[in-house]
DNA sequence: CTGTTAGCGCCTTCAT
DNA sequence: ATGAAGGCGCTAACAG
């Protein structure tokens, strides 16, 4: 790191006093135009810029800004993430903060510090992804560091979060399947979330009643929570209702969806011939899979630049309110057949 | 942020001077056991740490290091990047340093301030991916920021870097064809890297030459600088070299073997059946795409953890020297197919 | 309108 | 072995 300037040394070639330079800095009052312009033109030509670690002390902040996931994050939910990381850098840039990331356990031991578990102890906010354990939150409630949860469909009013509308979502999927002329519909989805099970039933639910239609509690596949689960959980399903299988799936998520049709297809169904898929999310591989899956897409980065404006009033002490990202927007690639 | 605790109140509590709490802090001599012992009891019971800032300022350091990555950076390039992420994520932390993330454009606008575009101006070193503008380094070269360059596969000895051993790769990868019994190998690579493909191509050579076999001009397809030049690319060898198709491609890249794949299967050839398909990378998707790509893998969180411990060496101004990863590593999948 | 000064919390000579 | 004092670079109160 090369020698810096200091305010001192600005103020001694402008001649003038380090707190008219300061004042110059901060577009504060209190300083003559032409001192001003004086003072600006050597900050111009000497390339200055105030000393970040300085500012930190005084202001004690650190803007720094914690981007926390957990360590064994599936790398289908690092893909999700990647989009929204975009827009929380591009946002966190543009409020003046570094943004770093941290990675947690999943478990934490027993009265273990925290503090430099994540972030190094020192960061001025942080947003968590997915499910956070409740005891990471709560030491952050008592450091008093604020944060936003993304994506993660707490309990409602608990926390400030950035959640998706999945009830939306997964109405409009299933309404698409129906228009389709889809009668017999099954759902995939996680019960790990309970709020997040609720929406999407709720949302499954409402496009299939609204058409007059009824399904089989069979049909209802909710105990997926990973690749692996779903994959398994299709075949389980695909055995045991062999006599009256549906014609098509809402999957609450591309991950699901993408297992599923690959237990399907391992069982010599073909997709969507035999049976039509729908799914939500948009990560980058449904379009690399075969067939390329139908799903909702989310405007992730946009999700990641709203974290960042509820994070920053939050450090600043301005009330924030949750946001729920609403969607209807359906990439139509080869997932789904028509009916005739 | 809750109200912290300074070394003087822990050093009323403790009943001995500043001075001496710091000196346990830092494990220094100078102490006596029986008043370290004191001093860490109350250290622990009040979970106190230094206050980060204000060591930034005393040391000059940040503690910051920074993860560069170019805006546009297709989806494929994060996706080779996410898993060393990881290892730089680890490591970092082992270090006692945060990893922040920062977008820099493609090209910076002309006399142009870095300083605020990258890092925020402060970071005690970079790490770079990819091909990274001259005109950038030479920025940090003059701040005296160090840096380390990650499978940059720039020339040899101007900087520090982490690279894979693409020559290496190449041949296992080649030799991999040919035990297979395929005679007539094509090669698609791109040769923005100079460096790249020159290592590339020797590989190639050496492992075709090494069985006596010859290879015409016409298969070396050079040009590929991402999926769709990639595709075009293939399409068009596919087009032109009709009357003597090779039956093996070797692509430096899994990105480039995948579209190469679906550029063939859209003409109507099949493959492993028609031609087969070795790359290198493993990058997540490769699993996903169908017939499954066969491709050699990486260790890329080390490649993570190297660059990290290199880059802290040339904080702490010890000499680093730049590693090369070798790998010839084959993940079997299904793209390869045996000619008999 | 300008300059002097104190202090953010820590670390490290220098005396004691 | 311990305590007092100065300073890292900046900002903001307070005099002038």
């Amino acid at each position: 790191m090369k020698a810096k300037m200091t305010v001192k040394e600005i103020a001694k070639m402008a001649g003038v006093s380090p707190t008219a330079v300061s004042f110059v800095l901060n577009n504060k009052e209190g300083v003559s135009e032409k001192t001003r312009q004086r003072v600006e033109n050597i900050i111009k030509a000497t390339n200055y810029t105030p000393d970040k670690n300085a500012r930190r002390l005084y202001f004690k902040k650190s803007f720094n800004i914690c981007l926390a996931i957990t360590k064994k994050s599936s790398p289908f939910a690092d893909l999700f993430y990647l989009d929204v990381l975009k827009g929380v850098l591009q946002r966190g840039m543009e409020h003046g903060y570094n943004v770093m990331i941290s990675e947690f356990p999943e478990q934490f031991p027993e009265g273990r510090n925290f503090s430099s578990s994540i972030a190094g102890g020192d960061t001025d906010g942080v947003i968590f992804f997915q499910d956070t354990p409740e005891q990471l939150l709560r030491y952050f409630d008592e450091q008093e560091i604020p944060y936003v949860l993304v994506d993660t469909h707490s309990q409602a009013g608990r926390h400030i979060t950035v959640d998706t509308d999945c009830e939306l979502s997964t109405f409009v999927a299933t309404e698409k399947l129906i228009e389709n002329g889809h009668r017999k519909i099954a759902l995939l989805c996680s019960s790990f979330l309970p709020e997040f099970y609720l929406q999407v039933s709720s949302g499954f639910m409402r496009a299939v009643a609204g058409h007059g239609l009824s399904v089989s509690p069979s049909y209802l596949i909710r105990d997926a929570y990973n690749e692996k689960s779903a994959y398994e959980l299709m075949k389980k399903f695909l055995e045991e209702n062999r006599d009256d299988l549906p014609t098509a799936f809402f999957c609450a998520g591309d991950i699901y969806a993408i297992a599923a049709m690959n237990a399907a297809m391992e069982m010599g169904y073909r997709v969507p011939d035999d049976f039509s898929f729908i799914a939500m999310d948009d990560i980058i591989i449904s379009q690399y899979v075969r067939p390329q899956l139908t799903t909702i897409t989310y405007d992730k980065c946009a999700m990641g630049a709203q974290a960042i404006d509820l994070l920053v009033d939050l450090i600043n002490h301005k009330p924030a309110q949750s946001v729920v990202i609403k969607s209807d927007r359906i990439i139509e690639r080869e997932s789904i057949r028509r009916l005739v």
